[in-house]
Formats: structure tokens, C-alpha cells, sequence
DNA sequence: TTTATATGTAACTTTTAAGTTACGCAAATA
DNA sequence: TATTTGCGTAACTTAAAAGTTACATATAAA
């Protein structure tokens, strides 16, 4: 784990890290409730939540000793800029085709 | 670089794969062509590549000896698919906020 | 047909990520 | 106030990813 990322792409990467987003999207949950659901030990979901929350997709309240987790749009907002980038590429394809089969007829 | 990966997320994880990607916007482009941009060795690149054709973010179109790579919506879909998912999320609690707000007055 | 080009792959090294245990500390509870 | 609970962090190990060089091979060009 060492130095965490700040990269919202390489967050993601994890199938852990893409599964704690998953149990935000129900309730905000501390950090132990959600170690519970994993196989490794809490320091190891500890430290994956920094990832995502330096990255931008949780944001976390301290409320006395705890520390509730939630879904922060941010590192989503991130992604979708990206793949929208992308996206301009098939509508220009798209678009291509039509010139061509317009010229066609 | 080793197994390639056939995950969609691991695949853009690293960014010298996403800067393929981008150079794939405006032109089909073989193997050393793309690698000409990276200061890495021609192999690594083609490592690259053929994680992102695995994941389904290019194909590739043999002609020759030559091997023309070209962006594969596929991937971008997988991503996208996943990204919905949590808008449910944000739009649910946007619901809840305009209900709180309709009370109110 | 010799040579150059475009590639893949195997074997290896280096780097980084992911996990562990052992600890410390502050807030809540008995 | 002693104890339990909810964490963070440091030091370490293990596993996986990313890179390298050295090759092999098929196609194209001289």
C-alpha cells in the first residue's frame, strides 16, 4: 500500500476499493462496518479508503472517535470528464458514416 | 507487464496506457508509430497494447505486417456502465433534498 | 535472394502495490 | 479511573506490474 495515490484512475483500480464505493451507495458507513464485509484485515481497508478518499470519491465526517464514510461526486466527475473526451471520437465517427451514406444516395 | 489483465478499470489504471488511448482519437496507428511517442522500449508499448485490446478499449486490424490499432467502444462502455450505477446514487439523494424542501414550505 | 522493417515473446530485473502484525492514542463506557 | 472501542501508522513481507534486453519470425523492399 505505501504512499497513497492521488490518481482517481488508478483508485478505481482496485476491486476492493470499486467494492467499498458500492457499500457507500447504500448508507454511510465507519471505517470498522465496513472492514467487516472484507477477508483482510482492518489497516488494509483503512489504508484503501485513504486512496479513494484522496482521490476524491469519498469524503469522511469525524463524529468523536468515528469516522463515517460517503460517496463524494468528485473522482466520479473525474472519470466522466475523461470518457467524455472519448466520446466526441464516436460522434465524430458517427457522424462520418452519415456524410458518407448521404453521398451515397 | 507479465498475464495481461482483462479488466476494463486495471487497464486504464496505468497512464501511459491512457495516453495511447488519446493518441487513438485522431488516427489509426500501428505498433511503432505509437511507440515513437514514449520513451519506453518498443516491447513495453506493445505490452500496453495488448492490455488495452484484451480490456476492449482498441482493436487491431492486421494489414502486412503491420498492425493498425483503433479505438473499441467496448471498454469505454464497461466504464460508463459503472459510472450510472452511482448517478442513481446522486440522483436519489437530490430527490431526497427536494422533498425536504417541498416540506419546508 | 539478401536485407530491412514490423512485430511478438521469453527470461529476467526493478519498482510499486497490497497485505500483514504490532503498536500507539484519543474518545467512550463501565 | 480502568477498560474497551475505533481508529491511524510504522515496519515489514509478499505479490504483481512494468520495464528491460535478446531473441525469433514473417512480410516487404532492394
Amino acid at each position: 500500500m505505501s504512499i497513497p495515490t492521488l490518481d482517481a484512475f488508478q483508485a478505481i483500480a482496485d476491486p476492493s476499493r470499486r467494492q467499498i464505493l458500492g457499500m457507500l451507495v447504500k448508507d454511510t458507513q465507519n471505517i470498522n462496518s465496513l472492514a467487516e464485509n472484507f477477508e483482510m484485515s482492518r489497516p488494509a481497508v483503512s489504508k484503501h479508503i485513504k486512496i479513494l478518499e484522496m482521490a476524491g470519491f469519498i469524503s469522511i465526517q469525524e463524529i468523536g472517535r468515528e469516522r463515517h464514510c460517503f460517496l463524494n461526486q468528485e473522482g466520479f466527475n473525474e472519470l466522466k470528464t475523461w470518457l467524455n473526451y472519448f466520446d466526441k471520437f464516436w460522434n465524430s465517427k458517427l457522424k462520418n458514416l452519415e456524410i458518407v451514406l448521404k453521398n451515397k444516395k
